[in-house]
DNA sequence: GATGAATGAGCATTCATTCAT
DNA sequence: CATGAATGAATGCTCATTCAT
């Protein structure tokens, strides 16, 4: 029972000037940029590459950006905001625990492998090219949504349906859907999405109703 | 039991000249590679730091190594070459499926967080370094370990004890038993790789003997 | 005897638009200028510098200047106007060749640490900043201050007061006096403009009434 | 009475690494980096023109300093370190206190004049360009500089031949020699290095045995 | 007039790689 | 084998100037 669509989110986060929108100048760029970090690695993507995907000037990117890594952070920042969202969200349509928890697996996974998943991937693969005081900034967003999933898998464990701990479960989650963005392909066979969330609920032994 | 030490194995792989023993000077640089990719990144790493690492001139480390990929390479090939005995020797000293997957987890879980675990990091989080030609080359050598596993999963499944897909299973446990170098601290907690074993094959609903 | 006012000589000047009002868009942004060569240098400030000197932006300066180089070569031209006014009316207001060069050495230590200082230290110091023609335009306005000097120690010389050539003493006295603005202070130490006049005159042996 | 020759002074500092052989190639490059300092100034000269005038590739110079500016303070520390021990050479070359004082003058106007000429103006012209902790650093090494100074003309005071303050007489000169380079021409006029310090000496009624 | 995004040439600096010694 | 000066292409970033609004 999704009470709000997606795009319904992403135009409330934009008007509230927590994300860019994605037509502008600046979304247009982030968008991007994401991609080119992903496919390229941040490091080995010049601003002169970031320029030439929106077809501008590299002088003309420090308009919108004092420095390349502040692109990076932008687009780190904006993934978790608009994640959050996406998260708590899918938390108000569910029922029961273990339907909560079916439904962050299935929004994170659809974070990871839809229109955010380079930038998701970006968050994993170069954490390390951001400086330690952005780290600093981007971990405040992040542990907002970490306690997201804390509090279902805690619930969970409480019920009895959860044998392991909850904070070692969510970091085996993290990694096991980060890391289907390097073999999952929608296109390619004849796992879905919803296909995959059961797996994983399956590989946890666990019931989605 | 153990009917070879991992020390054994490694004095072999050294004996036939498929990974550098360790206290050469060639196999000190691929350590201390390793661990300086995976702290600064491959990109952000200069063969003046490796050389300096080592406590040579820069011009001095082309002598062992034509270019700067070429370390990156050797560290991830010599890693796999590395593990995939220790995987071996692992579902050698196990006779249940049951035993052999808890026996490649806790092997799994030992290389990444362990001494090769600079190593193993690199392997996932420096990949796009590689050239194409290098990553065909190493792709090969991950297939063979990759097969370990598949086939354990396989007689596990047939034997009802998993639900999941092994493809997919062993996709996930690849990334989360990877994810569990960014937060796996074994002095700072009270749970020892062991637990943490434990933890993953509770997390599958899996027995472990 | 002062016949005009310094203030009123400014008036002058004005109304013949040979400098700019100190309190139009024009003339502050002269006097703003001037301070941020002197300060930073004319190569270290930046169009943006100057327009925010001003609270414009950085475009609309280009509505009253046609390049960078022209408020530099404005700075120096305006200020090599004021001050030759300002010489001349020192001259009238004396009676002896020595109380003349008084008035002049005076009339140039207002200048150079009154408040056109900044100007005239940028038309030292930023000489090399101004393109070959732009040089030799302001080279003519110099030329006529220069001759007021040179007038006034050749009679010196004449009349037995001054044992070294004009010419030279007159270059001597321009390094001496621009230099003036590296170190004195008036508000720092009981040396007065009058006082720091009369070191000069005792410097070369001369009296003054 | 030169008790030792201007090429004996310099060879001792070469000799206890205080200056760079002028020979050598850090040398040279000092060289050639006042001569462009002075001429095109700090900010207008590139690392390219730099190298260029010494037949090295730009990226080369980054071998010999780290960065722009550590030339620029080379140029003047070396520059301060040769004067001091050419004044200190002519301080004992001299018996009277004005036979000292035309001493100084004539090798500070041979300093600015001579050879070490375009160092001595870069000292004076681009003393802005120098970060602030540079800039203490050789306002250091010229504090000992202008002690030597400041010791003879006091002598002078005390001895009646000067009415004036040291400490500004000493503030005129240096404006006045320095200003020397803007317009001496010793191959122009009939005026020797020698007439010039005449005139000096002759502007501050000084006679010079 | 004023704006401010865009330009694009230019800058200091970095760095893997080479090679004479 | 080791050195370290030299290379030169590439990088992130700056900034005077333009121009559609």
């Amino acid at each position: 029972m999704a009470l709000v669509s997606q795009n319904q989110i992403l135009q409330c986060l934009i008007a509230d000037n927590l994300v860019s929108d994605p037509n502008g100048a600046r979304g247009r760029l982030l968008t991007e940029a994401a991609r080119l970090f992903r496919e390229k690695g941040y490091e080995r993507t010049t601003v002169r590459d970031l320029a030439a995907a929106v077809g501008i000037q590299s002088g003309s990117l420090f308009h919108h950006f004092r420095t390349k890594e502040e692109i990076l952070k932008a687009v780190m920042v904006e993934t978790i905001r608009l994640n959050t969202a996406l998260m708590q969200a899918a938390l108000e349509a569910a029922e029961s625990s273990s339907d909560k928890l079916r439904g962050l697996i299935r929004a994170e996974l659809e974070s990871i492998n839809g229109q955010t998943g380079e930038a998701m991937a970006v968050l994993v693969f170069e954490w390390r090219s951001l400086s330690a005081s952005s780290q600093a900034d981007v971990l405040e967003l992040r542990d907002i949504y970490e306690k997201l999933w804390l509090d279902v898998l805690e619930s969970l464990r409480r019920e009895g349906a959860l044998a392991a701990e909850p904070f070692v479960v969510r970091r085996m989650l993290t990694g096991a859907l980060s890391w289907t963005v390097t073999w999952y392909k929608p296109e390619r066979g004849g796992l879905t999405l919803d296909g995959l969330t059961d797996q994983v609920m399956a590989m946890m032994a666990l019931k989605s109703s």
